[in-house]
DNA sequence: CTCAGATTTGCGGAAAACCGTAAGAGTTTA
DNA sequence: TAAACTCTTACGGTTTTCCGCAAATCTGAG
């Protein structure tokens, strides 16, 4: 079992549930920060002083502040740590269940688990450690069908990039030049024009609006 | 102070934070509940047994569920309290700081205090409730500055109807065509076209997709 | 290298959106 | 009631977007 935890965490409320968890699996030592920033030295610190964390549990989104964090996501954090302290086990513990985002963190590894903070965030965070404790790894039960499955419609970069400018103001023709002068291909206004009518298609939207109300709703752009 | 209080919440983190809050201002009986159809029949069952709480502490968010809820947002369920229980006290406890919403809810005196779910968020809350054993109300400090500001653009309900059509790709002739047939005026597409020119300029937005984006990001649409 | 298939581009015409102006309808003020 | 003003509509011309076709270019297999 983990015997030195830091939470990181901004909403204290989430902190006090958290810390109740964790004295529930009698676990002794736990430290708590409200910023990355803050969390990082902490962390940093201990592993100099020998008296390294054995277990982070960190949010994902921290709401911004008068402070300036060069860290401004746990996702950040987590990516920095699984680094530079590759034995620390890191569970995320979040709200966030868009399929883009739990896809992008839980495949770039730098998460043991991964929680969903809702009705039943308590019980599901406490499997997680006990899985960790066994090394083994642990996945919201609400989010394991999204991995699987593949109801993720990805974008290329391509796409992505037209539809920023799209989304920007910028007309056809000034995207076309815009890719022109940036040596993106396909850069023809035929080619913009016909991917875009596209992405329509895929999306089922009848106009340009239409396709970018889409695209926020399922926050892909 | 208050002695029998109700908590409204679907995380059980958040849940168990505010439960420390009250323990902490040795308030006896909690009573939680992660769904608001539950927690308005708890409030009416004690009415009606005599046995009223006597502050309900809600989010204004609540995740959907296998559950079909008749009441799906803690702004529903102060709405419907506030009219039927009105001694009732009532802390809106949230992430919540949209501009809009913030401004919608306190406008329409549901709440005796709205405290923002974050790194404060127990000190807040602690406030909230000393404040409204005096009768006082109380506001975040970190959105009392929202409501006095007009930095809130307000759309009147034409324009947010024409906006939900152009996001949904309805054309202009189609809007034209719908309007009439709804009699809501102005209809002609002269109109419509001045309106939507209007708002672009309002927004600063370049084109039809750029304003989608905009209203998007502020969450007006 | 050559051919087939896919991708990219160019182009012309149709549709939709854009824009300014002026006429018409409805309100307010003197 | 008339004049001034605002809001709405009609209309003509321009720009942008949309769409399909065919030529050009690129790519990979044989």
């Amino acid at each position: 079992m983990f015997n030195n935890v830091l939470i990181a965490e901004d909403q204290d409320f989430v902190n006090l549930g958290i810390r109740e968890v964790l004295q529930n699996l009698e676990i002794e030592k736990i430290t708590h920060s409200q910023y990355c920033d803050e969390a990082y030295l902490k962390l940093k610190r201990a592993a100099l002083d020998n008296k390294p964390f054995d277990l982070l549990i960190c949010d994902l989104n921290f709401k911004a502040d008068h402070r300036n964090e060069k860290i401004e996501s746990g996702e950040a954090l987590a990516s920095l740590l699984k680094k530079e302290i590759p034995d620390l086990k890191i569970i995320i513990n979040t709200v966030e269940e868009h399929p883009n985002i739990v896809k992008r963190v839980w495949n770039s590894g730098i998460a043991d688990a991964y929680v969903i903070k809702d009705r039943n965030g308590f019980k599901s965070l406490e499997t997680a450690i006990k899985k960790l404790t066994i090394n083994d790894k642990y996945l919201a039960p609400s989010i394991e069908g999204i991995l699987s499955k593949s109801n993720v419609i990805e974008l290329s970069d391509y796409e992505l990039e037209l539809l920023k400018y799209v989304s920007k103001g910028y007309s056809q023709e000034e995207i076309h030049q815009v890719f022109k002068n940036y040596k993106i291909s396909p850069n023809s206004k035929s080619s913009i024009e016909k991917k875009l009518k596209e992405l329509r298609e895929l999306f089922e939207a009848k106009t340009n609006p239409h396709l970018i109300t889409v695209l926020k709703d399922l926050q892909i752009i």
